[in-house]
DNA sequence: AAATATCTGTTGCACAGGCAACGAATTAAA
DNA sequence: TTTAATTCGTTGCCTGTGCAACAGATATTT
C-alpha cells in the first residue's frame, strides 16, 4: 500500500505538480526531519532509503521504523499540524518529495480524476502504519526478551512465509527495535539455539 | 477530533441511514468486537464507554487503550479490512453504531455536502491514534520502570496543564498499561514519592 | 453494622537482563 | 597484504523487576 497506488506514473506527476509539491535531495545520513520540527507536508520517496528513529531524553536512540522508495513518512505529524516526535535520515542518498498536506485533503481546483482515489489511498496508508505500530506495541508488552524475540520472529516469518527466513537488520538494530540491551539479545538468542527452540547463521533465522 | 466534528446532529442522523449503519446496545463487561473477528465497520459509540485490549497467548491482557462518546474505534482494521487484533468490551452499558467504511470512502450517493468533512475527519482521527500509539511506544520504550512512570506522568501532566494532576485509572491499570507487575510499580511509586522526585494521594499526582 | 470483595502498599526471594570488558570474526580502508 | 574499524558472541557482576504472600484500607453487599 502507498499512497499512490493504482495511479499511473504521469497521473503522479500531475498530481506532485498540483500540489506544488517541492523535491529535495539529501545524501547518506543527512538528516531530513528534525525531531520537534513542525510538519504540514507528507514525504514521498521519489529514490533511496529513510530510517525515522526519536532520540531519549537521556540521550539514547530508539528506531522507529524504515521506508523505502514510492512509501510514505511523516503523514500523521503532517495531518496532526504538529511537531515531530521523530527524526528522519537518509539511510543512503535520497530524493524526497514534500507534499502539503491540505493539497491532498481539499479538492483540486482543476478537479483531478484520481485525486479522490490518492485521498482514499493516504486514509488506508496511514491504517496501515497504524497496524505496524500495534505490532510494535505487541512485542514490547512482551514481559521476557525470549518472548520478544520469539514473537518478532513469528511475525517476520508469518510475512515471508518461508521456513528460513531473513531479518534485514544487524543484531544492534534489532536490539534497538526491541529496546533492550545488544549482548542480552546475543545471549537470549544463542540460549535459544541451544534449547533446539529456533536456530539461526547470520541474518537467515529458522523456527523449530 | 473525532470524525463527526463540525457535523451537525441532524446531519449525523442523516449519515447514519445514508450509510446504512447498524445500532446496537452492549451490556457492561459485554463484548462487542473479538479478537480475530475480521471488520469492515468503524465503531461509533452513540452512550457509554469501551475498553480496547488485547489477549497475548500466553493468556495475560493488555489494555491498548479506552473509548468514550462521540469517539471511534476499529477503524484501523476496518480499512485495512483485517481481522482485529484487539478486543473492545463496554466498560459500561453502551450503545454503539457501526458504520461500514466503504460508504464512508465512496462518495455518497444523495452528495451530502458534509461526506467529504467526515472523510477529512476520519483521516485526522485515525492520525491523532496513530500518535496515541507512536507515545506508548515511547514510554513503553524506556529502559526502566522509574523512566516509564515519569515519561507517563509527565505526559499526563502537560495533558491537563495542572500542577496536580489526576490519572483516572486504578494502580492495575496503569501497571497494565506499562507492562510491568503492579506490585513494582507500587514500589516504585513509594521509592520516587520517599526520593521526593514526585508526590502522591491516591490518584491525584504532582510532579516536582 | 457486619461480612465480603476489591484495591493498594510492603517485603523477601529469585532471576532476567543491563553493563563492562574482552576476543573473535568480518568488512573496509590504507 | 596489513591495518583499522565494525559487528557479533561470551562471560562475570550487579541491579531492577516479577512473583508470592501478606496486611491494611476502602468499597460493596447483606
Amino acid at each position: 500500500m502507498n499512497i499512490f497506488k493504482g495511479i499511473k506514473e504521469d497521473e503522479i506527476k500531475h498530481f506532485l505538480r498540483c500540489t506544488n509539491a517541492v523535491t529535495k535531495s539529501f545524501k547518506k545520513n543527512e538528516i531530513i526531519i528534525h525531531q520537534g520540527q513542525k510538519i504540514n507536508s507528507i514525504g514521498y520517496i521519489i529514490k533511496g532509503c529513510v530510517k525515522i528513529s526519536r532520540t531519549n531524553f537521556d540521550g539514547s536512540e530508539i528506531t522507529v521504523a524504515y521506508a523505502q522508495k514510492d512509501e510514505t513518512f511523516a503523514e500523521t505529524f503532517a495531518l496532526a499540524n504538529k511537531q515531530s516526535i521523530v527524526c528522519v535520515t537518509a539511510k543512503e542518498d535520497s530524493c524526497i518529495s514534500f507534499i502539503n498536506v491540505n493539497k491532498i485533503i481539499s479538492t483540486c481546483p482543476k478537479n483531478c480524476t484520481f485525486h479522490k482515489k490518492i485521498l482514499e489511498n493516504l486514509l488506508r496508508t496511514i491504517s496501515s502504519k497504524n497496524l505496524v505500530l500495534q505490532e510494535k506495541i505487541e512485542i514490547l508488552s512482551q514481559k521476557t526478551l525470549k518472548d520478544k524475540i520469539l514473537l518478532l520472529l513469528q511475525k517476520y516469518k508469518q510475512e515471508t512465509n518461508k521456513k528460513i527466513f531473513e531479518l534485514p537488520f544487524s543484531r544492534e538494530e534489532i536490539a534497538t527495535y526491541l529496546g533492550v540491551n545488544r549482548t542480552a539479545l546475543s545471549r537470549e538468542l544463542s540460549k535459544l539455539k541451544s534449547e533446539g527452540i529456533i536456530d539461526f547463521e547470520k541474518n537467515l533465522f529458522k523456527i523449530k
